[in-house]
DNA sequence: CACGCTATGTATAAACT
DNA sequence: TAGTTTATACATAGCGT
């Protein structure tokens, strides 16, 4: 239709490209026009051209248009999911409240606000979890001495050990030949000095 | 573009109108269709017909276009929306989680895995707490102290003044004339007795 | 680049099958 | 109701301004 017939691939003249785009881009929004007062349809046409620039056409709504495609073939609802998520998300926030209310509760500085009886029971729990700390406190410091004292036993040993080679080297006068028991502190980092840096 | 020239008014006659979709239906997509390849141009068409029946053409991804449309014009960038929701979501649980956390690190429930340093930290904060309580719980008993003494001064007051009258009545022998002196316990409920039922 | 023109190719209304 | 045909209206490629 025009005064050639065209293949219908892409036009590579920009110049011509332009024209051809604005031509059609027309024609093609008057039918979508056409069909959607004749047929009573509800049409929607959306264009990018070649540059990035947005044109569309809307018979009714483009919100509705998009609403409905979206609910009817696969999509999101994005408006129901966005609700559902915020209802959870204030049920969340709710929950963080009441979180730090109850934290406060139980650190006694809601205390002026509180009944008798939530008074009592708020201090019986504290003395519980004093006394759940200070068991584990203890468990901790015993086992604690405990490693120490099997330390302070090694070290008596190795003290033994090192008085008995001493007196062994000095009655034999062979200091640089009979090597020292072997022992050793582990060391924490690797020793850069005897690296060679 | 046809035997007869129409005019661009919705077609009454329904079957008439059916192939009139159809045929203009196809026509409309394959205009879009070569828009797209001659100019190197996004389009996107959406069609419901008069009977709600959904038809579509997207040059690419029609996804993709509508996303592209939405972020382009107006409307919200769901996407991205969501996105920052669901990040907002997983701080608030992230906070709620430490919340929870720290709700048993205080009532000493996770003692096994606190540091000697930490236990003390944790008794003392107990300690603190605990003390906040009881000054409070002391704070409360004096005040119902306080209100029970007065309340006891007042019924000691009302004995007196109903000896009083008892004694005045006996003498003037006019039980029925002089009324008691008027004070009542305030009724916490009304009085339904004497309300008729 | 934004028009207007016009020869020509297309789309399609109506008729037919 | 669906495909085919055909006469016609319409859209538009190339060109000029």
């Amino acid at each position: 239709m025009g005064r050639g017939k065209i293949e219908i691939k892409k036009i590579e003249n920009t110049t011509n490209r332009q024209v051809t785009f604005s031509k059609r881009r027309a024609g093609l929004f008057k039918k979508a026009r056409e069909l959607s007062i004749l047929c009573a349809a509800d049409v929607a046409v959306i264009v990018f051209n070649s540059t990035g620039r947005l044109f569309d056409f809307a018979s009714s709504s483009m919100k509705r248009i998009l609403e409905r495609y979206r609910s009817a073939c696969g999509g999101h609802d994005w408006n129901n999911e966005h609700e559902q998520m915020l209802c959870q998300f204030r049920n969340l926030r709710k929950e963080n409240e009441d979180l730090h209310r109850e934290i406060r509760y139980v650190m006694g500085e809601d205390a002026d606000s509180l009944s008798p009886k939530q008074l009592d029971y708020l201090e019986g729990n504290l003395e519980i979890a004093a006394k759940k700390v200070r068991e584990r406190k203890t468990e901790v410091l015993k086992y604690e001495r405990r490693k120490t004292e099997s330390k302070v036993n090694g070290l008596e040993q190795k003290c033994i050990l090192l008085k008995q080679w001493l007196a062994t080297a000095e009655n034999l006068e062979e200091y640089d030949q009979t090597p020292p028991p072997t022992f050793r502190v582990q060391p924490s980092q690797p020793n850069l000095q005897s690296a060679g840096y």
